[in-house]
DNA sequence: ATACGAGTGGGAGAAAGTGGGAATACACAA
DNA sequence: TTGTGTATTCCCACTTTCTCCCACTCGTAT
């Protein structure tokens, strides 16, 4: 399970390096698609064919379903992990999300989560501000 | 699968590169068909086959599956790759799909659609903004 | 103080994408 | 049939980008 935050930087040759807690449940090749709130979901490979496999099963013919196919499957892409444990994500996808150093990397369970800085801070103050929501989900979940 | 998105040239000769990392999958004869929402359908030659076969089972009785069945098989056509991993579309397909450069590659799980690059842009604009319809979807695979 | 790991930077070689030339095929007119 | 002009096919070559590997720095732990 992946947690934490973790800030790191686009280099040069626009390649990020993974944070070291992430490595080793990430393995040497990921997925990298375009998520909600313009950041990006990252996948260790085993995790991507379970979503690949459950998204194959959408309708083509429903246009909402065929936008949201087209949208997930093409926005993914397949990365290799380097030997220094860095990813190069393809450019697409970094102005999608918006990533310029600094970027954050945010353990969500399953997946991970990549944020321009500035954004993911804007959206982290947004939800604190919420307090009376956070109380009610976390009640929700048992925790009171 | 196909995954990815690409941007290409289309040279003064009418030929596309093929991206990279589809070329393997791809092979070296291919399909290409009218697709959804004016894009290409390009279909390794052996995918092909299986659609094929599947079309020709729905019931002729029906007009929409004959309308769809016209639309796909009457505009397909079978494309040698050169060897430099370039593929020429025949005039219709390319009047079809307003090919000009730069058109775009994207990969949709078991076939690549060929896209204006403008019409791609417009049309991801579209669905990026149906946010909820995008939750709801990503619930529905298991991501929430 | 030294060793180690994490994160970052950079250089050389390889590959991808594209443009263009030469050879071949084709169509049509003389 | 032969010649001419056009279109198509097959290679070759250039440029830019990517990939792979090595090196440096900084902080932390021994």
């Amino acid at each position: 399970m992946f947690i934490g935050e973790y800030t790191h930087t686009v280099d040069e040759k626009k390649r990020i390096s993974l944070p070291s807690k992430f490595k080793a449940e990430l393995g040497k090749k990921v997925v990298v698609t375009r998520g909600l709130d313009n950041c990006l979901f990252l996948f260790p490979h085993k995790t991507w064919q379970v979503i690949a496999k459950e998204m194959s099963k959408l309708d083509v013919k429903q246009a909402d379903a065929r936008g949201f196919s087209r949208f997930m499957f093409s926005g993914a892409s397949e990365i290799d992990v380097d030997s220094m444990g860095r990813i190069l994500i393809p450019d697409y996808l970094r102005e999608f999300g918006d990533l310029k150093t600094p970027v954050v990397f945010a353990g969500v369970s399953d997946r991970i989560e990549i944020w321009n800085e500035r954004r993911w801070d804007t959206y982290k103050k947004r939800i604190e501000s919420q307090a009376d929501m956070m109380a009610e989900k976390l009640g929700t979940i048992g925790i009171r």
